[in-house]
DNA sequence: AAAACCACTGCAAACGTATGCATTGCCGTT
DNA sequence: AACGGCAATGCATACGTTTGCAGTGGTTTT
């Protein structure tokens, strides 16, 4: 708790508390000499100005929530994702000179109620997979709310949205598969209305085929929820169908590790049999074996893009939705179709596993060979 | 910002601003009829008390302050460990009304200041790894501050700290490995003096090779930097050293993931030739090939425990550094030494990568074999 | 020389709540 | 009938800033 105020610093430079408080606001008003020597002695006697007392008054907090949907009741973990964000997030707001109030539970009706109208937040940013038809319905009646939302971006909705390019993304991840020299590809992900973002990502894929002029057989679409096990299952599924496809554009990264593992309890090796791609950069998805080609979402500007929004409508600008450039990031778990052809033919000595999926000391290893 | 304040709710309820203000904290002086008739007036207004006033008037802020350690100069990743603690004290913090200020930047002299002294926090807790030195030495001169510290915890040391009990987690690691019958064990960590976490985790490797009466080959130990990096050259290290061992122990599971690719990029491979355990249960540790076996922290007890442990000493309890019991969890990146030579003998032909490495289907893939 | 202007500074009133103290009935006791 | 005690409420102040407005003294303009 703070002991000494603006007063006694008043009293110590001989001002008025009103100039000490418009010296250390950087007020035009008073003359440099005063201020510095405010500022001196402020710093002298370790001062900090009262922010409750400073909010009260300025009916300003200089403060956003954050808010990152929890639908686990203890136990299930978070989208590892979200740790970039919510990183991201904070950095940009201080940058703004705010604060970041953090909070995880799920969406509910109450949460502008709470932080604004409690003068906690001017503003609240929302962080959240999935479960969006409900929220979506409910932000539309809170217009005039200060509140975005990360997440899908969705041409004429309601509330103010700022999300990944993801059929961009879903684009890029299948044109990859294409330029590989693949032609059967598979789509692993949620598709339900509840999950636009992935419905995006489909959609990407979808155009992909189109543009390639392909025909697509919409069995290779199988609907999965976005976890690992929902991979895992809708791998099982395509292979079960009894289709022949080499590649796989996975809608989460989850997904694709599920799906890796599946393939493997088939005796279907990856990159070498099948190629995956998945979405989101997990932080740890490069240490997968083999390590994951995958679509990244830039958490750095997606963090000042949904502070700047939110600063935005908290002054009264206008604000549209905005959507980020998503970028392929290409690493093992992808291979060119016709090399492979080339370097092993179904009958002859397949490659040791560590010869197929490790990358960075391959020329080493080669030259182990007598 | 809110309209309504608790002098019109005390208009349309009959009674005093004084009386509402009582109602709404739950004061007993408060008759329970007056009492209701105010909460559903508040309730239907849409009423919520201005914090900025009431915690102006109150001197508290019901907040607390959580700083993670974040040397990256953007860029670099911060441990994906953390997502799961911060969400456990942000959980833990809300049970007990408080809430969480988040902030992301180095440990510095000022953050105490920053945010006790101008009343926007009523304390701190500060979370990271490593970089202790120089924090301890200036923890000892805030002595009275109200500031717990996720960490190493250490007999005599000022300050207040939550820690796992490391030295515990390295025992029962290191055991597990000696009860699979390995006899030389490896250990790759960070023992320099600025990482006491990982020297307390090598202690436990050495008390359970002294409690198992064996002799230590200190050469068999691989000092390393707490990155995957860090584990991969430790390993390295390891192998020209000459030395036979069967098994590694890492202070870090990135350490491990590391130490998993060098020894494969050297033909070793994890389980069957050398097993390995880590150490943190990062969140998608379990999706690595083959899956890590590693030291889990709980953190959902150690949220609570932080957060217990910083509002003891905001209401000037006794307070003691408080060491939290590790768990061991068991995956495929470990195995039995005996079963693995009775299964494959050097020369014989070894079980293809799908068989040692799957869990799940393992009746499944025998049955299938005629 | 008076007037107008300017750069600065001080005065004092909020901001909306929490809370010590005084007040009001009312009931039971003497 | 007077009184003490108790439960419930109101009164009024203080929390520490920010900010509109009113000075104040000095310099420039008329």
């Amino acid at each position: 708790m703070n002991r000494v105020t603006a007063g006694e610093i008043a009293e110590l430079a001989g001002v008025s508390q009103a100039t000490v408080s418009r010296a250390l606001r950087g007020s035009p008003l008073v003359n440099s000499k005063t201020r510095e020597r405010v500022l001196r002695i402020a710093a002298e006697r370790n001062y900090k100005v009262n922010t409750s007392a400073s909010r009260l008054r300025s009916k300003q907090s200089r403060t956003l929530a954050l808010l990152v949907h929890d639908d686990s009741e203890m136990g299930s973990d978070i989208n590892p994702f979200f740790l970039s964000m919510i990183a991201a997030i904070t950095k940009a707001a201080a940058q703004k000179n705010y604060d970041i109030l953090l909070s995880f539970q799920q969406f509910s009706d109450d949460w502008i109620a709470e932080y604004e109208d409690s003068n906690k937040a001017e503003g609240v940013i929302m962080l959240g997979y999935g479960g969006y038809t409900d929220y979506i319905r409910k932000i539309g009646m809170l217009d005039n709310a200060h509140c975005v939302t990360w997440g899908p971006v969705i041409d004429g909705q309601p509330g103010h949205f700022v999300g990944c390019d993801n059929a961009h993304g879903g684009y890029i991840a299948t044109r990859h598969l294409f330029d590989l020299g693949h032609r059967q590809i598979a789509f692993i992900g949620d598709v339900s209305d509840d999950c636009p973002e992935f419905q995006a990502r489909y959609t990407g894929y979808r155009r992909a085929y189109d543009e390639a002029g392909l025909g697509r057989d919409p069995l290779l679409q199988s609907s999965a929820p976005p976890s690992e096990l929902g991979g895992h299952e809708g791998a099982e599924r395509l292979i079960d169908r009894g289709l022949s496809f080499t590649a796989v554009f996975c809608a989460t990264d989850l997904n694709a590790i599920g799906a890796i593992r599946a393939f493997r309890n088939r005796n279907l090796h990856v990159p070498a049999d099948i190629s995956v791609v998945g979405f989101d950069d997990l932080p740890s998805i490069a240490y997968t074996t083999p390590a994951l080609t995958t679509v990244r979402q830039d958490t750095a500007t997606a963090g000042h893009v949904l502070v700047d929004t939110l600063l935005d409508l908290i002054r009264g600008n206008d604000v549209v939705s905005r959507l980020l450039p998503p970028e392929l990031i290409v690493r093992q778990s992808s291979r060119s179709l016709r090399a492979d052809e080339a370097a092993t033919s179904r009958a002859g000595p397949r490659p040791t596993q560590a010869e197929r999926l490790d990358k960075p000391p391959m020329r080493t290893r080669f030259e182990q060979r007598p």
